[in-house]
RNA sequence: GGGCCGUUAGCUCAGAUGGUAGAGCAGCAGACUCUUAAUCUGCGGGUCGAAGGUUCGAUCCCUUCACGGCUCACCA
């Protein structure tokens, strides 16, 4: 659907291009950036700027616009008598806002005391077709904003801002497990087994090996390997997909940081957590206290732990430890009045899991540990030594959302192998998140595992966390959108 | 997947008990050498998300569909 606008704008370019100018040059010798510029002492000459020009004003002979880069805006003065009638007129004419531009001058002060480049000379550097959203109040339209983030981030100033943070939050990250000791690897996207997690994978495939493949859920197996391998402490920034349903607190394409540490177990992996959440804490916002929407998040104090089972005694009653089977754990639900869906098809753990869901985990903001969830719903966690039915794990939760989920890694391979035999008939049964055997996993634990504690942050979350978004789309650049009928 | 809401000019938004629509910014033409949401004068710009139905007549009412937002359920 061509736009008047962008027809004008294309007669522009032609004529432009018909007097010999190329509307979109090579390269531009900047001597400063805007920021740099706007610090320069007064009747600075020689001084070469670049940027997108944001807004125009123009007074007769007289033409104030700003420029805007990566470092800043600045303001830039063209006036007639400087640039010549016809540069001037070239100007007035052919430049529109939006255009990528080049300026050549002096740093002076306007009357109104604003540090501004008398222009001497310019270049139009790349030519728009297309206009900029609305000066005064940018662009607000939802779609549009994860659609087309681009015109997001030139006009909506907090945008660049934010994503600029979720950089510094992943660096400070990277640069403190490396700093002790930690070597970052990549390890398999396309998986013939998918595991790692409770999830639904991506499918896809390879032609050539004629071979179904599936996108990583998680990247826990392939960095136990590592371990096995002779790694003592390794790390991933995981790219993972799960085919599941989307909102604003899952996408399907999401960054998992998992860590994994030889011959530590649960509770020196939940001291290093709090020592290197609360690194990041001071590195990024420059405070332990985080504000989310209305709430303040303390994130100073020492961060309490409690057991899954004392947490939903203590906010239910209800002590699933005593509890043998399913069906009297569920009469107990529903003596107390607590309303969960499906709960007579839930299996022992699901019911569990969905207890704390419904009652607890809402009730919770400052950073809370919740430890030792019941071996169901731990497949590849380690068996507590004192009670087999929970594992040595623990979560970190914080405002309501799990931010971090680790554990003593289970590597006995016996153990493994019939947990893993479980989940498979499960999945057989048709559920699709139950986890499928994976014989070349166990093979690698039979090879031997040291004692091993993992490590798995949703990024993302994280990042909406420390930004005060409550929207994952929010702090992903380009989130998937169903395409539109576009001509 | 369910429920609720939304979709009007490039952008931000009005609006008509049903008689095919307006503003500001952006654009075009003009005035203006200190503005920064510049100002002033004039002008152009819309298959009102799509299709079907009801109606003399639909952008408005009804149905279906598309896309999006929020929310409930499941997954981090």
């Amino acid at each position: 659907m061509g736009t008047h606008e962008r027809d004008i704008r294309l007669n522009k370019l032609n004529t432009i291009r018909e007097q010999g100018i190329n509307p979109y040059k090579e390269r531009f010798q900047k001597s400063h950036s805007l920021y740099q510029a706007k610090k320069l002492p007064l009747n600075t000459s020689g001084v070469r700027i670049a940027g997108r020009i944001m807004a125009v004003r123009i007074f007769g002979r007289l033409i104030f616009a700003t420029l805007k880069d990566f470092s800043g805006k600045m303001q830039i003065a063209l006036q007639e008598k400087a640039v010549g009638k016809e540069r001037f007129a070239f100007f007035k004419k052919y430049i529109d806002i939006g255009d990528f531009f080049g300026a050549e001058g002096t740093i002076f002060k306007t009357k109104m005391g604003e540090i501004t480049l008398d222009t001497s000379g310019y270049e139009l550097l790349s030519k728009t077709l297309r206009p900029l959203p609305e000066k005064f109040h940018g662009l607000s339209d939802r779609e549009l904003l994860y659609r087309q983030r681009y015109l997001d981030l030139i006009m909506n100033d907090g945008t660049i801002e934010r994503f600029l943070k979720r950089t510094r939050i992943m660096k400070t990250m990277r640069d403190y497990l490396d700093a002790e000791g930690f070597f970052e690897v990549e390890t398999p996207v396309l998986q013939t087994n998918p595991s790692g997690a409770n999830a639904t994978p991506f499918t896809t495939h390879h032609n050539a090996l004629d071979l179904d493949l599936y996108l990583r859920i998680a990247p826990e197996t392939y960095l136990k390997r590592c371990i096995a391998g002779g790694f003592d402490k390794v790390y991933e920034f995981a790219r993972s997909f799960r085919n599941e349903g989307l909102d604003p607190s899952h996408l399907q394409d999401f960054t998992i940081l998992e860590y994994y540490v030889a011959y530590w177990n649960y509770e020196d992996n939940m001291r290093f957590t709090e020592k290197l959440i609360k690194h990041v804490l001071e590195q990024v916002n420059g405070s332990l206290k985080l504000t989310f929407g209305e709430k303040v998040i303390d994130f100073g104090k020492d961060w309490k732990k409690v057991s899954l089972r004392d947490l939903i005694f203590t906010d239910t009653g209800i002590d699933f430890s005593t509890y043998t089977n399913e069906n009297d754990l569920r009469k107990a639900i529903k003596e107390e009045g607590i309303e969960i869906q499906d709960l007579s098809t839930m299996g022992f753990g699901s019911l569990i899991d969905n207890l704390y869901k419904k009652v607890s985990r809402p009730k919770i903001d400052d950073p809370l540990f919740i430890t030792h969830h019941p071996i169901e719903l731990s497949p590849l966690a380690r068996r507590n030594d004192i009670n087999g039915r929970v594992t040595d794990r623990f979560q970190l939760v914080v405002n309501g959302w799990e931010i971090v989920n680790a554990y003593s890694e289970l590597v006995d391979p016996v153990d493994q192998r019939n947990r893993l035999e479980e989940q498979a008939s499960l999945h057989r049964k048709g559920d699709s998140e139950a986890m499928v055997m994976d014989e070349d996993f166990l093979t690698a634990m039979e090879h031997g595992m040291p004692p091993i504690s993992g490590w798995g942050m949703g990024v993302d979350r994280f990042v909406c966390l420390l930004t005060n978004q409550e929207n994952l789309r929010d702090v992903v650049l380009f989130p998937l959108m169903k395409p539109t009928d576009q001509q």
